[in-house]
DNA sequence: CTTGACATTGACACCGGCGTCAACGCTTAC
DNA sequence: GTAAGCGTTGACGCCGGTGTCAATGTCAAG
């Protein structure tokens, strides 16, 4: 398979996956012609970085889940290291919507002082 | 004034000082050797920057409570312009909020899917 | 043979808020 | 005179994940 179907199957840019392989995520055969051949496993590789990217992780976050693929799991999160940056990730997230909070708090002190009155209740808060 | 006082007194740099001039948001006199000259009132706008991307406002956010500063009022946040800003960022904040939330138990539910007893009840959740 | 769709590598652009360096001018103190 | 310590402008770097363009190669169909 070249690039472009592997694009369309994995709903990315062929720019992303010669991106995703510079940084050392994903490895392609080469064709004589030097075009790059992948396979089926290929789809999925990219499917779980793509879905990890999705709920945040930088592309580097995902390369031990790319190792567990490779290294013949089923699932790209069913290895210690894996699981080890899902907690982390979970604990920046913990971190960063504590972060938010507190602004959130000192925008709306900051409000309520310049402007008293001006704070009434609004739906939508946390 | 000099920038490199007005630094020091509004506890930024003067590369922060020059490049918030090029972007508008503070002016500043010439000496006639070609040095900026600022007055005691720049240091107040400065602050008011300050304090508000401590919170998480962008400095184009800034603009318009550096404006209501300017034209004699005690605070930068007491004009409606300023106002509306304040709110607009408090809808962005709990929109991100949201976002963060949403992304946790995307993270959480993959965990628990990938690794089924790993994710014990832990501290720190919001 | 030519066209067109695909492939290749390399490099610039983006976004925000500066840090940092270059190359130079002013002022004060010795 | 000169060294130190300020100031000036201009320009590049950073960070992440691409989009986009350039210049060129490959290959199947008409």
């Amino acid at each position: 398979m070249r690039i472009g179907e592997l694009a369309r199957r994995a709903g990315v840019s062929p720019r992303a996956l010669r991106y995703y392989e510079q940084q050392g995520l994903i490895r392609a055969r080469r064709s004589p012609n030097g075009y790059r051949d992948y396979d089926e496993s290929d789809v999925r590789i990219v499917a779980e970085i793509r879905a990890l990217m999705a709920v945040g992780f930088t592309l580097d976050d995902t390369r031990p889940f790319v190792d567990c693929l490779r290294s013949g799991h089923p699932s790209g999160g069913s290895c210690p290291e894996s699981v080890a940056v899902y907690q982390r990730k979970l604990a920046e997230i913990d971190t960063e919507i504590r972060a938010l909070l507190a602004r959130r708090s000192d925008v709306a002190a900051q409000l309520a002082d310049a402007c008293p009155g001006c704070l009434v209740s609004r739906r939508g808060e946390p």
